[in-house]
DNA sequence: GTCTATAGGTTGATAGAC
DNA sequence: GTCTATCAACCTATAGAC
């Protein structure tokens, strides 16, 4: 326990990140203000500049990418014998690597995917890495519907958080209906 | 054919919701703004307010709900024997509803969460109706689990354009997933 | 670290000529 | 119907006192 002291930069700073998410997601990135996210917090709206550069850095600490983690699992998925299962003992290795963290972080994305568009390069990384796993199993020749079919697996998450965008379910909820989801759309 | 005039008022309208859909699609509604769709026309701003209200009403008209087939398809839904194939049965049925115009304002609306929360009251009208639709094969008891599997069967089509948001695919193809996806997670 | 004050820039919308 | 001109409102970000 620290002496009581008034507040420290790292807490202010996870204050504001805090609320940040909770804002972003629900009102949209470019309709919450700077002053929204200050008045949340008791503060002034210039203070926030004392702990981010600005209201981009805010949203670009947020939306996490997974990049290394898609990265270490396609180098994991291209080392794998083409099984017929493999699609399935996929999906679910993915889905494993889910964290609750990673749940919100999703719904921070789905709620505002232009905004990551035009603040984060690195959704363009991820996007390519994706189209690297998806084409382990539909290659550049399968049709469209299959390479859109393989896609829907393994962003089973955010399908699920589309159908109920309602920040109150509990993560665990959401990974458990996605696995089932999984679980159906890769019957043998 | 109507002879050579410049371009009637009905035509104009139509250009401007065109343009419209396809940047608030991609840029959102919030990143737009009427400038950038004046210009995208070779009009000036100020020359939209002559069709339109205002931004709100344009984006409104594109987001055109489907409350009533969904509370027709609620009412046969209702009427039906519960079979144990009711859920693929009735999915299907709602799949088919899909048009391909549909599939567009679909995209907008999963491009724009904020915006549709904030603009359309009838987007809660909506959300009520299909809660009435997933309690008919979930009750107020069961599991968050099987209200989310549900709920995620009804809104294939949101899944698959959640899975590849690009919007150079064809609505067709993302129906004939939606499709799939429905009859893979209902197989008995 | 947090405040006040304010600069600097966009934006949605209106008024009125043509 | 479309234009020019303009405004009031609002936002991000900075400067500088404490």
């Amino acid at each position: 326990m620290p002496p009581k002291t008034r507040r420290s930069a790292a807490e202010t700073r996870a204050e504001i990140r805090r609320v940040a998410l909770e804002l972003f997601t629900e009102k949209g990135f470019d309709a919450t203000t700077t002053r929204d996210i200050a008045a949340a917090l008791g503060m002034n709206q210039s203070s926030l500049y004392y702990h981010f550069a600005g209201k981009d850095e805010i949203v670009r600490s947020l939306m996490e990418t997974r990049q290394h983690d898609a990265e270490e699992f396609l180098t994991w998925l291209q080392d794998q014998p083409r099984t017929p299962d493999l699609l399935r003992v996929a999906a679910l290795r993915w889905l494993d690597t889910t964290t609750e963290e990673h749940v919100h972080g999703q719904r921070l994305v789905l709620a505002n995917p232009a905004a990551q568009r035009r603040l984060t390069d690195d959704g363009h990384r991820m996007a390519d890495t994706f189209d690297r796993i998806v084409a382990v199993f539909a290659g550049p020749d399968a049709p469209a519907t299959e390479t859109l079919y393989i896609r829907t697996v393994f962003t089973a998450v955010g399908s699920v958080l589309t159908a109920m965008p309602d920040s109150h379910i509990q993560p665990a909820d959401i990974i458990a209906t996605a696995r089932r989801m999984v679980l159906a759309m890769t019957q043998s």
